[in-house]
DNA sequence: TTGTATGCGTTATCAG
DNA sequence: CTGATAACGCATACAA
């Protein structure tokens, strides 16, 4: 058991609330002759004295713990942004509380409901909630938060991907390469990116397939299997996890069709199969996360503006080399 | 703001300790009139009572939190473990703290301190500390432990995979697709698991390449490059951190190596290397860990012993063809 | 069967 | 500048 104000009060003959105001520091702390001040603090530092955060939080209703609810930490998207944020956040002097959601509406409401029950001090959130009503409806209302990935109407703590450039850049990357018929496979349109992502494929490619499922490699496979024996120039996938499935299907073939997707595919440059990715800037989307709480949980006036991210488009060699084949000549 | 206790004493006329009594159920609970009792519940349910944990942690000095100390939750294996802990946990009724310690020995330090100051309810660690003694000093003496995937001397409730049955058929497939002298591509020494694998692996395959440094792919690709030269059947690697980083140096070989590792690489059927891999149980592992934990939180008094699991070896289609080609007749 | 009183360790208010 | 003292919400020993 650690030491506390009140040993520390003992040790030094003052009061808990003296000790209490020189540990605390700022403003509280300067109103202590340096006499004092420098016993309390020595007689902390022999004592080994640490806070007890529990009592702290009962006291302020307010923890040092921030909670990140996601779908999945396995995925990893959200493996990186989990870890970044992470590090981050100690940095800061904050703790992370982990919430994998799984994509279930009611596993993200319990979660919702757990962290006024814990004093969470902050919360990031991939939400399934549809509405700012749905989301804030079991939180306090001046909890920080940040939603990140799907925007949420009436929400301006927002850090996400622009979808629309993201999806835009896959497009004229496929569009170059001399695709002209896609199979469009895409992830539950209940959610904003997947939604958002296939729209604009939607609107730009001749989709001659489509498929939707969770967004699962399996979803995948089950899309490439129901077209087999419709041609296609490629595999446009919503994200990753999808493309993964279809990739897995495909390699077999002599002349393979393009695949183009979201996010990072792993060792996607030993893959003998032209691929073509948007890629999301991950460590910025991390570090805006942190930014965008930090100001909140600092009390900071000014009210928080949604951060948009580009993309970049990311392909291997085997693209590169379909593209001489199949692409026009880039007009310059 | 939720409802407290003295709100439902004032409701119901009672006092805050039938309605603690009530709400706390077991034991206490039979103590209590039919009649009031439904009468406390029934106020609770109207007013959508909800405990407020922070202030039953303070009293109780333990938390339903537990933490899961890491090295890094990106690392695919840590996320799946990550993942499905967290979803045991929650079944259970607990939640989960998440930290990367990065391999920083202090970073650890400062976490472990951390978890008396938060009244952490329970502790699930992959450690850097090599004894006993630096990884329980900064501990409360009854915190529910346990160590995963390292083994720390003098601490049984131990959940790992055998290291040398692991390391033992990975040699054992290497052996029967006739490889003969190895490079050894080995994360560091201090960390039990990449020790004890780099030892089996040099009592059984003849090393004629060693190199060892930090467990990411870039540890692989110099080691790769160091090696050039040197005419090897294989490169083993402690890890598939490691693999990633030579595999992607030696894709472009036109009669490429073998590669033996440990864990998942994925969209490994794909790619045109002979690879060969141990795989832990990683689903079995995470959940062990949840059960030797909630052994010691419900006080189980039968002390707790190692749980060792088996791996199994998985190789994909190009390694098979390198068997043919280069195996020994299998004596059965 | 139920109520009263105390304390967990802090922060914050109000006197001096 | 400093010290009592009152919460925060809950669990529990002790009375009744």
């Amino acid at each position: 058991m650690s030491a506390t104000l009140s040993d520390i009060a003992r040790e030094t003959r003052t009061s808990i609330s003296t000790v209490s105001r020189v540990l605390a520091g700022g403003t509280a702390a300067r109103r202590i002759s340096r006499a004092t001040a420098e016993r309390v603090r020595a007689a902390a530092q022999r004592l080994g004295y640490r806070p007890n955060l529990v009592a702290r939080s009962l006291r302020t209703r307010k923890s040092d713990t921030i909670a990140l609810l996601i779908s999945d930490i396995s995925n990893p998207f959200f493996g990186q942004i989990g870890n970044l944020i992470e590090r981050s956040l100690h940095r800061h002097g904050y703790s992370l509380m982990l919430c994998n959601s799984g994509e279930d509406p009611q596993r993200e409401v319990e979660y919702l409901q757990l962290l006024s029950q814990k004093a969470i001090g902050g919360l990031i959130v991939v939400p399934m909630a549809r509405t700012r009503k749905q989301l804030l409806e079991f939180l306090p209302q001046d909890l920080p938060i940040v939603v990140l990935d799907r925007p949420v109407p009436g929400i301006n703590s927002l850090v996400a991907s622009d979808q629309d450039q993201a999806a835009g850049i896959l497009c004229d990357a496929m569009e170059r390469a001399g695709v002209k018929t896609v199979a469009l496979v895409a992830g539950p349109q209940e959610v904003q990116t997947h939604r958002r992502r296939a729209e604009v494929i939607s609107q730009r490619m001749e989709v001659v397939f489509r498929h939707e499922g969770p967004a699962q490699p399996e979803t995948g496979r089950q899309a490439y299997i129901q077209c087999m024996g419709i041609d296609v120039d490629a595999f446009a996938c919503t994200n990753n996890f999808l493309a993964l499935g279809v990739i897995d299907c495909i390699a077999a073939l002599e002349s393979p069709p393009v695949i183009g997707c979201f996010d990072e595919i792993p060792l996607v440059d030993l893959l003998p199969l032209p691929i073509v990715a948007s890629l999301q800037d991950v460590p910025m989307l991390a570090e805006s996360c942190v930014t965008q709480l930090l100001r909140q949980l600092n009390n900071d006036q000014e009210k928080p503006s949604p951060i948009i991210l580009q993309s970049r488009a990311k392909s291997n060699k085997a693209f590169h080399e379909y593209r001489e084949q199949h692409g026009k000549i880039a007009a310059s």
